[in-house]
RNA sequence: CGGGCUAUAGCGCAGUCUGGUAGCGCGUUCGUCUGGGGGACGAAAGGUCGUGAGUUCGAAUCUCGCUAGCCCGACCA
């Protein structure tokens, strides 16, 4: 993308009504702009970062076998009134009446949905087990939203549904998205710590919270520092290994790690003093097995082996996409602005060129950009008439993860300037090999 | 929802107390000089002062209502 033919309107300035450094810098960077409290457009850079979470989340998803669908934003409250959440959920929810006098919902997440659909359409085992998702957007008319898009009140997010015929595949289910959860994470460049959880308004047995470790986090945590490091890595996986996943299951949650909500000092103090850890936490996904809450009111029962009719056991998983675009800038940034992990990053390679308007310059900086592009390294090329610093503090603020620098003294010697954002270390090499520096330094990213 | 606060140009703010021609910085446009970390000089555009009523010869300024937004708390992916 050029510059000059793209929007991306960039703030010197701080608006005032940002707190944290997430809210801040997607402002600044011109990610988001607010639309009402806890509602956001998404501006073309932001959308680009929320686009790209998406497509890593359904990669991993469907690695592990889950299914992709959409349902819709608005629901009707009848099959609320049926699961009795309709009451029990609160103002949260944001009700809705339509021309016809119907009480309607714009949903807060999607189990009854879900299970309707399966209830009208499994009557088998046989057609067991069976993983269902969607990445849709979500509303909880939260009373005070605030941080941005950490707690918006519209999010995005990633909502799946197992559907299973015994407690034991259940929870095969479960530490299939434990794990898969730790894969996409991890592909995000994010390190998120699993906790045991409160169940909430879900309902339940079983919940782990996935947390990114950040001063601004909402939650208040505890482990076992030892947990920060364990990694998943490059490591193959057979997502129907159940013995295997236990294993992965079982490494990470040997260890101490809890929100506040679950902390037991009895049992923390059983972790040696000097790996105690307190801290704040970004919730960024979270899990839960709850059996037969939904399936036993609704009537989703399939008939089993021995041809009785028993209901489903479920669970459901969630990924907060919008809440991660934030939680990734609180994890990922200095002074000058974002730092994003190269998986994530809206444009991989920042192109500058120091003196638009000189023929070598110009020339030099053309040819990187088609080489940077054929190469599906996704450049943005600052073809600006501004002043050099002025290119490096937005290349900065929004977060290139390498960045070439192109003037007339440096192509006098034949060399462009290849900067790595996240260190700021600078090397001087020919254009061409700092095509092919980049490519293979981004290989994985891609 | 309880407590605190704000609303004036695209952004950040002053002006309000003490009523009298609406200002500053950044950004934007044009020109010249510049050119390796938000450059300099010159010119210019841009505002129903959130909104409705009231007081007054006269309201950004005083009074009352409304709306929106922000912060702290309780709540939450």
């Amino acid at each position: 993308m050029r510059l000059s033919r793209y929007f991306l309107p960039i703030l010197k300035e701080t608006p005032s009504e940002a707190q944290i450094v997430s809210h801040r810098l997607m402002l600044r960077a011109g990610m988001i702009r607010q639309a009402s409290a806890g509602i956001y457009s998404w501006l073309p850079l932001g959308f680009k970062v929320l686009r790209r979470l998406e497509q890593i989340v359904h990669e991993e998803q469907q690695r592990a076998g889950h299914i992709p669908m959409l349902m819709p934003t608005i629901q009707s409250a009848e099959l609320w009134q049926e699961s009795g959440r309709y009451n029990a959920y609160g103002p949260e929810m944001l009700r809705i009446r339509d021309r016809h006098d119907r009480d309607m919902l714009y949903g807060p997440t999607n189990e009854e949905l879900i299970t309707d659909i399966f209830r009208s359409s499994v009557r088998s085992y046989r057609e067991l087990p069976l993983t269902l998702y969607h990445i849709q957007w979500k509303f909880r008319d939260e009373i005070r939203p605030r941080f941005g898009v950490m707690r918006g009140r519209e999010f995005l997010m990633k909502d799946g549904y197992n559907f299973d015929l015994t407690k034991e595949d259940a929870l095969h289910a479960y530490n299939r998205h434990f794990v898969s959860y730790l894969r996409t994470y991890e592909r995000m460049g994010l390190k998120a710590i699993p906790m045991r959880a409160d169940t909430g308004p879900i309902g339940g047995d079983y919940s782990h919270e996935f947390l990114v470790l950040a001063d601004t986090g909402e939650s208040e945590v505890f482990y076992d520092s030892r947990v920060t490091d364990f990694e998943f890595g490059d490591r193959a996986i057979d997502f129907d290994d159940r013995a295997a996943l236990q294993g992965i299951y079982d490494q990470w949650t040997s260890l101490y790690a809890r929100t506040d909500e679950t902390h037991d000092d009895t049992v923390f103090a059983e972790v040696p003093e000097d790996r105690r850890r307190k801290a704040r936490g970004i919730e960024v996904g979270q899990i839960f097995y709850f059996g037969t809450k939904y399936s036993e009111p609704m009537g989703a029962k399939v008939q089993g082996p021995d041809g009785q009719a028993v209901p489903v056991h479920m669970g459901s998983h969630g990924i907060g996409v919008s809440r991660l675009v934030g939680a990734l800038i609180e994890a990922n940034h200095d002074e000058n602005g974002i730092v994003w992990p190269a998986s994530v990053a809206p444009f991989k390679v920042g192109v500058v060129n120091l003196k638009q308007g000189d023929t070598d310059a110009d020339a030099a900086c053309e040819a990187l950009y088609a080489g940077l592009a054929t190469r599906g390294l996704d450049p943005l090329y600052d073809d600006r008439e501004e002043r050099a610093g002025a290119k490096f503090a937005g290349m900065d603020l929004i977060g290139c993860p390498w960045r070439i620098t192109v003037g007339p003294r440096g192509l006098k010697n034949g060399v462009v300037e290849l900067t790595c954002r996240r260190t700021g270390e600078s090397e001087e090499l020919s254009p061409e090999a700092a095509l092919d520096a980049c490519a293979q330094r981004l290989a994985r990213a891609l």
